[in-house]
DNA sequence: CTGAAAGCGCTTACAG
DNA sequence: CTGAAAGCGCTTACAG
């Protein structure tokens, strides 16, 4: 039973309350090893009959863990994002850990929480989401606490941000399953509509788009399809109305721009599915709404792991251990958009 | 240009730099008007001179400002909650305020995170979105840091949670805006189908609903749909198959559910639109998908709404100012689902 | 207008 | 195994 305390209750009252020095509270606190049984479980019920919960603020000021891990956004578009934070805060409050969220607002503003974070005594670690190459292309500033990406990894190899650890997604493969499925489909003429070229995914797709198709000899080509979905629906546009020879499978950095080119080329009359094939990527909401074949994103156990390999590292359970970089995969979704009517099968 | 320290920076070092003593720098801090003009320019050179930035943990723990707020959601499902966030986030750190991002599960959690950040020290204000009647039947913790509510209000009126400045959307008349769009229509024997019992918009629509139907003597039927689209999906089935005069339109607690009904009823070979109207609420990026007619809700709005009273609150622009409602429209996007073949304009 | 001192609630060597 | 003391980086009366 929690009694509610009028004035906050300090680690000093719980030390007064059983007799002992606020130097043994704070072991038993910290779990250190060093302290007689009886003494911890006295500790312990003092503090589970007054609720005592200690200050972050001043754990963090004198040198300890505070108990906070901040995170970095690059925006709050596409339920991407929101998922993989709902990953990352699962993860981190089941083991008491409290985030300090931010959103960036473009690269610069990014960088700068970074370096925020970065400073010793601001939280005790940090999880950079998808952080643009701009982003990375500048010198990751020194920092005494452990970072964790997500959804990307910087590109040198001595590079300054080399040391962290990174959740991906395995890009390669997910491409390779989508192309598999739309050449069993007949598809032969494929373009890709690229994502941002400062996104790390959206590099990576490009890249194993290109060695796919130039592995199998196919007729492989690449559209940028700029940042927003006005700038894919204006390539496609142009796309369709240039090519002599028919584009028979288009496949989108993700569903939105998917999305935008299934709505488009209905406007225009296109028969969907059936006269192309269009494929996207995420597996949001919306993909299954209208019946986007797309690779499934594991948004929130990126959100989870990365968390899981902070937390781990912070624990000391991994205190020295290597950097480690973990790969998740993406699995195809097959619906009814990636039909196409000269099936050979 | 922001020399980069070996070690971490602090208000000291500044006091030092510039001739002075932490006081004064810790006074043109805290934005002190007794400080001499010469000496806040210098200090405050100095500051930017060597990237300075005050340790949060520090000044929450001397019993300033930490510059750090608590939001506290039920959830980050359905885009809603993401979307708020934002626009808390938004504003927050347009005025340089971080955020503790908590995410909790079920009611139980909910509260005990309120109450966690309603003890002293532990951040300067706590933004509650979403909070579930559950969670306002206790009795709320006494807190010295203001509060505020968003999407919900406390019922009694010497409410324990009554003190609180509340943001919320005018259901009322979203609901009429709804109804009057469907009487236009020719619907005439319409459904409700209601959100969580739990949740404070599913109430004040659900009264709305009914007020409006008896105020306008139509044949208004309210069918809890409990809280997944499973449910919502199962009540529309038992409502079709009983009814013996038809069902002519559908409003649903928000879009979720609305499409759910629209799939569900395709599904079953019902004309749509045409055959019935559907409605939904919020506007989600889905609803344009599927040409939902739905009111738009000011998710972002809301969160930024939140975020400035609570701040204009802590820069004691508000100090002793009386609790504030402020009270947001949604306005209605009338698509496709709406049209109803009894058309009789 | 400015500085010296105490204190916020913890952790961390240092003794014992 | 336990306690006294110093210190983390600030703010806040209190003097001057």
């Amino acid at each position: 039973m929690t009694s509610s305390p009028k004035h906050k209750i300090t680690l000093y009252d719980i030390a007064r309350l059983t007799g002992t020095s606020k130097s043994t509270v704070s072991r038993v606190l910290m779990n250190a090893t060093d302290v007689a049984e009886p003494t911890r479980q006295k500790i312990l019920d003092a503090m589970a009959q007054h609720g005592y919960t200690p200050s972050r603020f001043a754990r963090g000021l004198a040198g300890g863990r505070s108990g906070m891990v901040a995170v970095v956004l690059p925006g709050m578009y596409s339920g991407y994002y929101a998922e993989v934070l709902k990953g990352i805060a699962v993860a981190a409050h089941q083991r008491g850990v409290r985030l300090i969220t931010s959103i960036a607002h473009g690269p610069d503003e990014y960088f700068g929480l970074v370096a925020e974070y970065a400073e010793p005594g601001r939280a005790d670690g940090v999880i950079l989401v998808s952080p643009a190459a701009e982003v990375l292309r500048r010198k990751a500033p020194p920092s005494p606490v452990p970072f964790v990406m997500v959804s990307a990894r910087p590109v040198g190899r001595d590079d300054s941000w080399g040391r962290m650890d990174t959740v991906t997604v395995d890009n390669e493969g997910g491409m390779a399953e989508v192309l598999d499925h739309l050449r069993e489909q007949g598809c032969r003429r494929l373009v890709h509509l690229a994502g941002p070229a400062g996104n790390y995914d959206a590099v990576a797709r490009r890249r194993a788009f290109d060695s796919y198709c130039s592995r199998h000899g196919l007729a492989g080509q690449v559209q940028s399809a700029g940042d927003t979905n006005a700038d894919a629906i204006r390539e496609v546009r142009e796309l369709m109305r240039h090519k002599s020879v028919p584009v028979d499978g288009i496949v989108a950095f993700n569903d939105d721009f998917a999305i935008a080119v299934v709505r488009h080329l209905r406007e225009q009359g296109v028969r969907l599915p059936g006269a192309l094939a269009v494929t996207g990527c995420d597996d949001e909401h919306a993909a299954g709404l209208i019946d986007l074949t797309t690779l499934h994103m594991p948004m929130v156990e990126l959100g989870e792991e990365a968390a899981r390999l902070l937390l781990d590292r912070l624990d000391g359970r991994r205190a020295g251990l290597s950097t480690r970089h973990v790969m998740l995969n993406m699995t195809l979704v097959v619906r009814a958009s990636s039909f196409f009517k000269c099936h050979i099968n």
